[in-house]
DNA sequence: TACAATTATATTGTACACAATTTAATTTTA
DNA sequence: TAAAATTAAATTGTGTACAATATAATTGTA
């Protein structure tokens, strides 16, 4: 009944769950944060940025799992919103130092509405949730050995 | 010591660490794809077709949450590497018919030991990758109800 | 202290991902 | 059965992702 190619069946790879399950929860965020004008991505930026006021682009890619290459651009667009500002550190000129705006702090008061919204979305168990969410770092924990 | 704040603290998203997750796992599949020319969401199009020869745009969309404006660009690229074929159905044609080629049919013989390769890349417990996967596939189910 | 190595960001190019719209075929219904 | 509604793909436009490369600043070292 088993042959060799049952590891390439779609329902034995992990893999796969992972990647459709974030993209899936991705866009049950897109209504509330269209609302506040703001991409995913730049929602989990900007929650980085509502805890530290002040980041790097190197630091912000450390903590989001993000290269330059996705945040260069990204980082402009927040700017252009009026959320963050932008500016070459004194210290060391290699480092952008991101802040957050007076607008880019107001929003918060907005956002803070989210997550509530969001748990309404997925129905999961708190036991479950936090299953799922101890062995979600487990795994990054992992593979960042 | 807690704040009505504390919601958005990017540690007490469950989102995040999916995404998190989803994208770096995707990243340790880059060399071994690499070495069959596919990309990672090419080889989740190439499971569902080792497994049914035969497919629609349509059935890909739904087994892989991916739409037509994904689906499309991508499948032209698996037909100009020859390993599928596209054409309209006969009976009904709004639907295009994906078709395995003999080349698509023998990358199976590579791909095979993928799997492999990537459980050795995340040393998961099988219990708590069990684990894991239940967890996915209920979200999944929690979000398509 | 020149110069080689490193570091931080930006740029370029390719490939998704998806919302919104368009087009064409089929089905439903008045 | 002709028009309306539905369906399946394709197209368009915006926004990530990331590898590879480039650029500029800083640090390490011969």
């Amino acid at each position: 009944m088993s042959d060799k190619f049952d590891c390439l069946k779609i329902e034995n790879q992990l893999c796969f769950p992972l990647y459709a399950c974030s993209k899936e929860i991705i866009k049950r965020y897109k209504p509330f944060l269209d609302e506040i004008d703001l991409t995913y991505t730049q929602y989990i930026a900007m929650l980085i940025l509502w805890e530290e006021k002040k980041t790097t682009v190197k630091e912000l890619g450390t903590r989001l799992y993000l290269d330059s290459g996705t945040l260069t651009p990204l980082l402009k667009k927040l700017e252009a919103k009026g959320f963050i500002e932008r500016k070459r550190s004194d210290k060391d000129e290699r480092n952008l130092i991101v802040k957050l705006t007076n607008k880019g702090e107001e929003l918060k008061e907005q956002a803070v509405q989210i997550p509530d919204k969001m748990s309404c979305c997925v129905k999961l168990g708190k036991d479950e949730a936090r299953q799922l969410y101890s062995l979600l770092y487990r795994v990054l924990g992992l593979l960042s050995e």
